[in-house]
RNA sequence: CGCGGAGUGGAGCAGUUCGGUAGCUCGUCGGGCUCAUAACCCGAAGGUCGUAGGUUCAAAUCCUGCCUCCGCAA
């Protein structure tokens, strides 16, 4: 989105944008159109949004179009080598993360979830494989230590921005400068999958916090409570803090037992419900201290 | 018509099965205790029980429509 913004916003002429296809989205499969498609409409950019990139009427448009560069930012599709080719300055990708660490469909999210302390995006030359192609440039930020990763990525997109123009304005004055990724530093950080929320308390707390930061706001951490899904939207580390992993501790505030130290939940959701403080998660349940957080409904 | 949960003073909940005086933990306000306090004690205010109908002597509770919020799934 900032991405596109940026370049409608640029001296740069946006011909066309492809999008993904319209999705059911929400409750009751309601047809959603993709927000980027929604910007480059009011802007007056034709937009395409072919089911397959594969079969030929992509690369068709994309011939009429004659660009002279294709960027690409979050699009989750693989193009084909015809199209790769098809521009005389080639294809564009910004990436979220200083590669070659962190390729894949998660950058952001497994920085955090990891630990990382520092992060970046890079602008590279598409190739074949997965974000092998070359780099071209890298910025880099540092990561709060209470960031998420919607709040990461959020600030990422912005800085991507920023850096895909600078990359541009290199590429068509021919000053870009490639650089192989190094492939014995390479690591794949895949899609989250709705799993990699599940909190286990017999870990370390800062672990978890990593992973609660890391998951946020998508899937969202949760674990269960007499066999009830609860979200763990925002915790704080409590490292000096000992108590039986998943136990919930007794006094006013929501706070949970793990392997080293505690957390104290900040921010809850039970299954069916809103949002709401950890206190007050805790005040309508009399009987909550001394329950236990699992990782499965049925324990 | 994809599946499911939930709307009760300002917050979080109980009460609904089996209709019969609106309850709990907090918050707020007032007073007290204390060197002092987010601690403790006493007291008070504050609710069309989401909404519109229906059944009934009587509905938060049973029936029907509607609104709103949320989870799953995608």
């Amino acid at each position: 989105m900032p991405t596109l913004q940026a370049l409608l916003d640029s001296a740069h002429q946006v011909v066309g944008v492809f999008s993904q296809p319209d999705r059911p989205k929400g409750r009751g499969y309601k047809l959603v159109p993709p927000p980027v498609k929604e910007l480059a409409e009011s802007r007056g950019v034709p937009v395409y949004q072919p089911v397959k990139m594969r079969d030929g009427t992509a690369l068709e448009i994309l011939r009429q179009l004659q660009p002279d560069v294709i960027v690409v930012a979050a699009y989750g599709r693989i193009l084909p080598k015809e199209i790769l080719e098809l521009p005389k300055l080639g294809c564009v990708n910004v990436h979220a993360s200083l590669l070659p660490r962190y390729r894949g469909a998660g950058p952001v999210q497994w920085s955090i979830i990891r630990g990382e302390t520092v992060t970046g995006v890079t602008t590279m030359l598409m190739g074949e494989g997965l974000d092998t192609g070359d780099i071209l440039e890298q910025a880099q930020t540092a990561i709060g230590p209470e960031e998420t990763a919607g709040e990461l990525m959020d600030r990422l997109a912005q800085l991507g921005a920023e850096l895909l123009l600078h990359t541009l304005t290199l590429l068509e004055e021919g000053k870009a400068v490639r650089t192989v990724q190094d492939e014995r530093l390479a690591s794949y950080a895949p899609m989250l999958k709705k799993s990699d929320g599940a909190l286990d308390f017999s870990r370390p707390a800062k672990e978890l916090m990593d992973q609660i930061r890391g998951v946020s706001p998508w899937p969202s951490a949760y674990a269960y409570l007499d066999g009830k899904m609860v979200k763990i939207h925002k915790a704080v580390l409590l490292p000096d803090q000992a108590g039986e992993p998943g136990v919930i501790q007794a006094g006013k505030r929501l706070i949970v037992g793990c392997a080293a130290g505690s957390l104290e939940l900040l921010e809850v959701q039970p299954e069916g419900g809103k949002r709401m403080r950890g206190e007050d998660f805790l005040r309508g349940r009399k009987d909550g201290p001394g329950k236990k957080f699992t990782s499965c409904p049925s324990e």
